[in-house]
DNA sequence: TTCGCCTTGGCATATTTTGTCCAAAGTTAA
DNA sequence: TTAACTTTGGACAAAATATGCCAAGGCGAA
């Protein structure tokens, strides 16, 4: 079967593509922080994945970069149910419940 | 698209299905709690979906009614999961990066 | 009515997450 | 090397969430 392209930013974690984003734009931490209205430390911990970013942030960051914000909310996202299956033997098949269940709602809603 | 033959049960809550379970049982929240050593009330509120199951709860349920852990384990992740994206415009968008980045690592594990 | 079963709400406690500060460590340029 | 700047990690309290437990109330069947 064939595989899809992947982009080189796709299987970076969150915290890697803001590092990216911010390392492309020469800023230094404290700038962007200071944009953010978040201390230093904590940007540099979400930067690290050690700490949750949240919408405020994902607002600012999509704003100083110009990146799309859904894309940003969908690397973000997608970023925390990873790792949160991380250690999960099923996590495709959970994946796949998962949308089944989306798409049903969808379905029902849209009625 | 042909639509996929759904289970009568895939599309209904994880606290519906083990309120189902021991409903087909007949077996009062009493017994199933005190087998799960856990409150009756948190039994009645996991079946209502108004408080976490856990690993410990899951192994019981798997035992009592004879279920398999892991497909408990699916239906409650994605649950889970499915829940957490409630209110996200890009939740299948978001489910398929999350489905990227996990075979992505299993590729890379498995070298 | 009583009885058994289920639900609800309310706590107090425990756990996790957050925001913040600061000192130490790392980096870069002169 | 020093000096200026950047990044990191630890500590801490406060805030937010989750958990375990109990008592009161609701409901239907006998």
């Amino acid at each position: 079967m064939p595989r899809r392209n992947m982009s080189k930013t796709d299987n970076i974690t969150f915290g890697e593509y803001i590092r990216t984003l911010r390392g492309n734009s020469n800023l230094p931490l404290r700038k962007v922080a200071a944009e953010l209205d978040i201390d230093t430390s904590t940007l540099s911990k979400i930067e690290k994945n050690e700490r949750n970013a949240n919408e405020q942030i994902i607002d600012g960051i999509s704003r100083i970069f110009h990146i799309d914000k859904s894309e940003l909310k969908v690397r973000y996202l997608s970023d925390k149910i990873t790792y949160q299956l991380q250690d999960e033997e099923n996590g495709l098949e959970i994946l796949k419940a998962a949308e089944a269940r989306i798409k049903y709602q969808q379905r029902v809603i849209s009625k």
